[in-house]
DNA sequence: TATCTTTGTTAGTGAACATTCACTTACATA
DNA sequence: TATGTAAGTGAATGTTCACTAACAAAGATA
């Protein structure tokens, strides 16, 4: 768990905020800089680079939805309620959060450095390393259809998943995306089932 | 259907060809003046602005996929057969082109401008012109399951897709998109049985 | 009290970018 | 032969970018 000093969240927090503002052109050191209220030079006394502060801020996102997902999950519950409580918080967290949509759906970012390519990966797994074993459980106790390899059933999923974020980012946020995405949640649990 | 020089054709395909190897941040009019192999200044002959290059991009892409998919699809074969030569149709031009999905999938593309934001869209309905159909009439006919929505089919249907895409990409398109994407066609169409 | 350390400032840097300029060359047509 | 045009050139434009150097003030520490 890297340690981050109280300034640095702040500009991690200001980055996505204007990631979500203004895109993934608008993410200068200048308008950083704005954005935190002081110069550009500042900056640099916080962080090395650029793109230390874009990695830091996916570092950051990647180890909160761990632990998130890792307390959202009841263990005692059945595989279908553990599926339902996983996304939910997804979209809970990205209702409270859009600007991380931005970061971490981004494929923009993918191009600039492989360092970010894979705190981006990393992202994506830790996802897939709290969705895997519910579809694996719900498969051996009959939860979820037997038809089809987990790793087909969570590629449906998560492909679901992202579209849905998709639409909500080009929509510029303007649906509630707790709410259509309890739908598509419904729909993808009715056609999952056996 | 917009009119198109020859010169300005070799210019969207050097386009796209910088896209694939060198990403979004690569296509620059000088990188893309040294692989038309003449100046910066001659690509104004052509074309007015960086915009407009990547607009006629994306509309022929758009023209082109409408033609194709309306061609790979026989009207008197099952609605099975018609989802599955959409999809191989699919794979089969971006397995030939593979800069295009670049284009096409890269949100970083999306922030620029209105205009080419649209021309994406217009792209993913474009898809959805040729998908809906046939999902409804498979529907109709008991061919795919009616516990959902047409909408909630096809959003499931296309983030899948759009999913084996973005991992081929990041991939840097080191897999067989054609093989994978039959497999994942395979799941999906077990899923979507009745 | 004297001196670091931290965190900020102003004022720059060179590189990259899309675009424009005046000008040239090759060729078609009247 | 004269003239218009399509398609090229090299050199420059202004802007934006991430980043840096030199300095200042406040507090902590010795």
């Amino acid at each position: 768990m890297k340690v981050i000093s109280d300034r640095q969240l702040e500009i991690i927090e200001s980055a996505g905020r204007i990631l979500t503002n203004s895109g993934l052109s608008g993410l200068t050191t200048k308008n950083l800089a704005k954005e935190m209220g002081f110069s550009e030079a500042a900056i640099y006394r916080h962080f090395a680079s650029k793109e230390a502060i874009i990695i830091a801020m996916l570092e950051f996102l990647g180890e909160d939805m761990d632990q998130r997902l890792g307390a959202a999950v009841d263990a005692n519950s059945s595989s279908e309620e553990k599926f339902r409580a996983l996304f939910k918080n997804q979209f809970k967290f990205f209702s409270a959060n859009p600007h991380f949509v931005v970061a971490v759906f981004s494929d923009g970012l993918l191009e600039e450095s492989g360092k970010i390519n894979q705190a981006i990966l990393n992202i994506m797994q830790v996802k897939m390393k709290h969705l895997m074993p519910i579809v694996i459980e719900g498969q051996q106790n009959g939860a979820f259809t037997q038809s089809i390899t987990p790793d087909e059933l969570v590629h449906i999923i998560m492909g679901s998943f992202r579209l849905q974020m998709f639409k909500w980012r080009i929509s510029n946020f303007q649906f509630d995306i707790q709410r259509n995405g309890q739908n598509m949640l419904e729909a993808l649990l009715t056609i999952i089932k056996p």
